[in-house]
DNA sequence: CCATTATAATACGATATCGCACCATCTAGA
DNA sequence: TCTAGATGGTGCGATATCGTATTATAATGG
């Protein structure tokens, strides 16, 4: 199964060049101020649907711990997440989703949707859906590779 | 064939974490100072195998044009690429890939082998090979509908 | 128990990304 | 031909991202 490389490049190359063209896309949807680190974060609080620690948070998206910092202060400013002690860690703290941060990212999809119809109406999307299994392996394997 | 675009969404966020997480195990093997977005510069020089200006470069990329002038000349001082005139317009230039970009591209390519290897082990590389045309095609249609 | 080492979060400064404004050049239309 | 509007690239400043250093707390081992 361990195979040449090279063809692993290539998809990941179109991975990135797809990210970044529907990123761009989808962070003109946000309100003013907002980024999809924003979003990305809201995004993870709910499927999770736990109070991670900033650090956990910071290895789950591989960024550096002071890259969250400021992500999550900018999200608690607006009230969209809030911070909680850690009961288990003195130096620590929890990060939960408000009522208002689920709201935002229920808008945010919302504002993306017309977007992703008229993606939709290009493509042939249940051929694309038959590479969600072989993404979510992708994305399992380097979630497992990743620095700890 | 236009679908509700609730699965695409889904994708697509697969899609993110996938470039986030393969994006930042690059970028540990790139020399110090690059970032994937020198990379993806030069990468994609090599890919139309042309001098385009500045200005395409950013819609290509979908970044702003200041953000596209910011790492070019970050390329630019490390040699990895040229600027020459623009012979169609005197406010531009044409930015070409230099030999010592080439082997820049190959050599970061070659750092970034044995993460591919050890990544290959854990997935159905065949399985995932299946998933580019449909990628390509994804990556077609959101090319389409970016930004000119 | 205590000393050493490790770790979580943040202050701080450097650089990357971004938007606004500007100037030189180009394009389009009268 | 000329003018108004548009465009390419960059200066400049604000914010996001990042790395170093710091402090408080936790973990480990003698």
């Amino acid at each position: 199964m361990a195979d040449t490389p090279e063809p692993l490049f290539e998809l990941l190359n179109e991975v990135a060049i797809i990210s970044q063209l529907s990123g761009s896309l989808f962070e003109a949807r946000l309100p003013d101020g907002f980024l999809v680190s924003h979003f990305g974060v809201l995004n993870h609080l709910l499927r999770v649907n736990d109070a991670p620690t900033p650090r956990t948070l910071a290895r789950n998206f591989q960024v550096p711990k002071t890259t969250m910092t400021h992500t999550l202060s900018g999200l608690a400013r607006h009230g969209l997440i809030r911070f909680e002690p850690n009961p288990r860690d003195g130096r620590s703290k929890c990060v939960r989703i408000t009522e208002a941060g689920r709201r935002f990212h229920g808008d945010a999809i919302a504002a993306i949707g017309p977007d992703l119809a008229a993606l939709a109406a290009r493509i042939d999307t249940a051929h694309l859906a038959g590479t969600l299994p072989a993404l979510r392996e992708l994305r399992a394997a380097l979630d497992a590779m990743r620095d700890v």
